[in-house]
DNA sequence: AAGCTAGTTCCAAATAATGAAACATGGTTT
DNA sequence: AAACCATGTTTCATTATTTGGAACTAGCTT
């Protein structure tokens, strides 16, 4: 749970602030948010004000509490249309989602964990965990293993040293070591799996998403239940994957896809 | 276009920084923000590597273009949960669109424009940020006229005079007096109507969302087209529509929907 | 090679952020 | 009712960050 030291000064101290009322994920009251601040009460006064008016957070008055600010809906509308693969991959996941009549998963690499970024359900909803913009565990689902296993060696060992590795389920793998030789598995077999790692029940096969220089774009995923697919008649989906992922990075290499992101 | 004094000092011009590069909506260069910015040189180039640390925006370093950074889609999910009306009214606005068999739309009021929180389309599938956070125009949209018309009447004539009045289609309104008549004439009939005034063809019929007290928390609306229902026929949903409107606005007070927003 | 454009770095001066402490406010206990 | 206490807000001298003119670099173009 420790956060990287800020280097940004009073710009970056206000978005680890704004990062911090996300994690709590509910209204939250400004002595709450002193509790485990490094800044002092008047510090972290003004710099509530300050995302308050600057409607990045919104103040109840009422019950004295701070949420998220719509002014990030509408920022994060243009962020999802022009620096996500969602626009681009959108045809493609509708037409993977009806062939397999499963639920597929698009995913991208925040920070070591999985962002998801588009999701389409052919029937209606298994319960289930996820959304765009909903952020998951890169150690212990298919999209994050799948993306993890094809970075640059540096960059990749960075990443899995930042894994919370709490244990979901009586799969998950815990360890650094078991997530290194579960990734090196990966890459040769070109597709991860999710064996219930995550949640009870939910399997998954995923594929990244790469560029031509085969830099790691994002992720595809398709997931469903055990009650439905064993494992091994998830791997009859493996082509179809492969050939989206594949289709979905030709086009965004095309489409100018932004090159950096870690 | 004007955009309001900042005050908040180095977040708030970070912010309005933010605000140009989403304004602009594709990847756009150093220089090209510099051309109508107010900052120098060096402080506009400082801003904007601030905002690329903090993953805000993303930067391509091969066509040297800046784009909205994924941090902020992961910020927008939990704002969307927490401080819209959209997870809220979910299961309501199901039951309405697959009712009445046309587009129900969800919004809200920021800066006397229309901020769409959801949307439901009974045809077809749903997905999250393609539509919510998007903008529209509040003087010729059917929700931003419902909301504008019940706002206080302070609050309404200082959005009324930030109206734009672009002239979309033959019927837009286009001064500030033909909308406040429009407005009166809404608040007497409860409901709002859109006749073809923003798109050709694009007719809807929409309500606002009061809180107990009568305050603005969102508005509702059915859209359809005029191939397919004419006006006068629209006046049909306005029952339907009501009885969801006013459903939600229960619901979003008894789950202590945030007071302030304007 | 000189000229140009776009982007990057420097550093003294200007400005904004900081935080200890004092001050409000509203609720609870004696 | 007074004393107490928890929470939130303001003040102001000190400190740290931001600022921006100018110099510099890199990559093109004439």
């Amino acid at each position: 749970m420790s956060v990287a030291k800020n280097s940004d000064g009073t710009v970056g101290k206000a978005l680890d602030l704004l990062d911090k009322v996300a994690s709590v994920g509910r209204p939250v009251r400004f002595s709450e948010l002193l509790l485990d601040s490094e800044h002092p009460k008047a510090t972290l006064y003004r710099l509530l004000q300050t995302l308050t008016n600057q409607q990045m957070l919104s103040y109840n008055s009422d019950s004295q509490q701070y949420s998220m600010g719509v002014r990030l809906v509408r920022l994060a509308h243009v962020a999802w249309r022009q620096s996500s693969l969602a626009p681009i991959a959108r045809p493609l996941i509708d037409q993977l989602s009806l062939k397999v009549g499963e639920t597929v998963h698009l995913g991208q690499l925040d920070h070591g964990q999985v962002l998801y970024v588009d999701k389409r359900n052919p029937a209606l909803p298994l319960a289930m965990f996820s959304d765009a913009g909903k952020i998951g565990p890169g150690y212990c689902t298919g999209i994050g293993k799948a993306m993890l296993a094809h970075l640059p060696d540096e960059q990749r060992d960075r990443f899995v040293m930042q894994q919370s590795f709490h244990r979901y389920t009586a799969n998950t793998l815990v360890t650094a070591e078991e997530l290194i030789a579960e990734l090196a598995e990966i890459r040769e077999q070109q597709v991860a799996f999710d064996r219930e790692e995550h949640e009870a029940h939910i399997i998954c096969i995923a594929a990244p998403i790469l560029s031509a220089k085969k830099r790691v774009l994002g992720g595809l995923s398709i997931t469903t239940s055990t009650t439905r697919y064993s494992l091994k008649e998830l791997e009859g989906f493996k082509t179809d994957l492969l050939e989206t992922a594949h289709k979905i990075g030709q086009v965004a290499e095309s489409w100018h896809f932004p090159e950096t992101n870690n």
